[in-house]
DNA sequence: ACCTGTCAAGTCTGG
DNA sequence: CCAGACTTGACAGGT
């Protein structure tokens, strides 16, 4: 099985190159001249879009393919004070340039709308801003140029005090969305709320990929063991991008089930993410699920974001000398000899 | 140069 | 019913 990482957003290795700079609604307020303001925040987001660019050059140069865009490339681009401003078409060269290296080198690119994107909400008025974010996010796709195989990958959400009741709701709310809309998401497991059985549940119900968090399992198991996730879950996990691949009319195995990985910040506090990723663990796992598909992305949450995934290279390259059934392919892949 | 409080957005808990 | 925690990178305003 061959795993390539990835990590989210940011680099810690190159300088000055934030992808999330900002402006805050109360500064963009406080400027008289509002076509001069709007026009701060699409130059804030060129340079953020430029940042992305030289992450993703620099990722490429390392031979990482799999990179989660941020959420934050356009200041203020959901906020009701700038209803009707367009920085997708202000912002095209910028964007399709981006698609088009992500295309160029076969990199693997998605996103991860924040918190605020909860289809499980009771509140008409959380459930319109949730899918105005979720637009905003495929907008941004769309403006890239890049196809249905990117995707938004959200939670389910809140369960105000009724699980099962929200599950349902998110199923419904979920399916009246458009079939544009739905074709862009996938569903995580989270570390607090819905665990991997009942995000599964959602995922095969409403008909998309999910990607499968093992540090959130890890903090929020639901009472399933790791045999059963590895034995009897995974299966139906896979089964989801299986069915993604013919929806989409791919290749059976071109798309590769994601996973995210990370470790636990301490003992105490378990469900923060340390600065790096812990090779053995990660190893474990994915021994266990080595013989079941020849390729998983696996994308890193650690502190340490590029860097972490450096690290975890040079030990698994580690590992390899010691002869534990791992292959270094490149600076972003690896083997795993089940 | 560095520090601290604040920031668009949601949910949960505890008082 | 409301304040504060949660979480995160970056701004804003201070020294």
């Amino acid at each position: 099985m061959i795993v390539r990482f990835g990590f989210v957003a940011m680099s810690l290795e190159l300088e000055n190159a934030s992808p999330s700079k900002t402006m805050t609604y109360k500064s963009f307020s406080k400027l008289d001249d509002r076509e001069a303001a709007v026009r701060r925040l699409e130059s804030i987001a060129g340079e953020n879009l430029h940042n992305t660019l030289r992450i993703m050059k620099h990722a490429a140069f390392h031979d990482i393919r799999v990179y989660r865009l941020s959420s934050k490339l356009i200041p203020l681009a959901t906020h009701d004070a700038l209803a009707g401003w367009d920085p997708y078409s202000a912002l095209a060269d910028s964007f399709s340039e981006l698609g088009d290296f992500v295309q160029k080198k076969g990199m693997r690119v998605s996103f991860h709308p924040d918190h605020f994107c909860v289809l499980s909400t009771p509140r008409p008025e959380v459930l319109a801003g949730s899918i105005r974010d979720l637009e905003h996010h495929i907008r941004m796709i769309e403006a890239m140029g890049l196809p249905e195989t990117v995707k938004n990958n959200i939670h389910v959400g809140g369960a105000y005090g009724d699980k099962p009741g929200s599950l349902k709701r998110f199923i419904e709310q979920f399916g009246s969305l458009s079939e544009r809309m739905k074709r862009r998401v996938t569903l995580e497991n989270d570390d607090k709320t819905f665990n991997v059985q009942e995000t599964l549940e959602a995922a095969e119900t409403t008909g998309v990929p999910m990607v499968l968090d093992i540090h959130h399992h890890a903090v929020n198991d639901g009472g399933i063991s790791m045999d059963e996730l590895c034995l009897g879950l995974w299966p139906r996990i896979l089964r989801t991008w299986r069915e993604e691949e013919r929806l989409l009319g791919l290749q059976e195995e071109s798309l590769p089930p994601k996973i995210h990985a990370s470790s636990p910040k301490g003992e105490t506090d378990r469900r923060s993410h340390a600065d790096n990723v812990e090779a053995e663990p990660l190893l474990d796992f994915l021994r266990r699920i080595a013989g079941q598909t020849s390729r998983v992305d696996c994308m890193l949450e650690a502190k340490h974001k590029d860097s972490a995934l450096l690290k975890l290279m040079e030990d698994f390259r580690a590992l390899e000398a010691r002869g534990e059934g791992v292959k270094v392919i490149d600076g972003g892949s690896i083997e795993i000899k089940p």
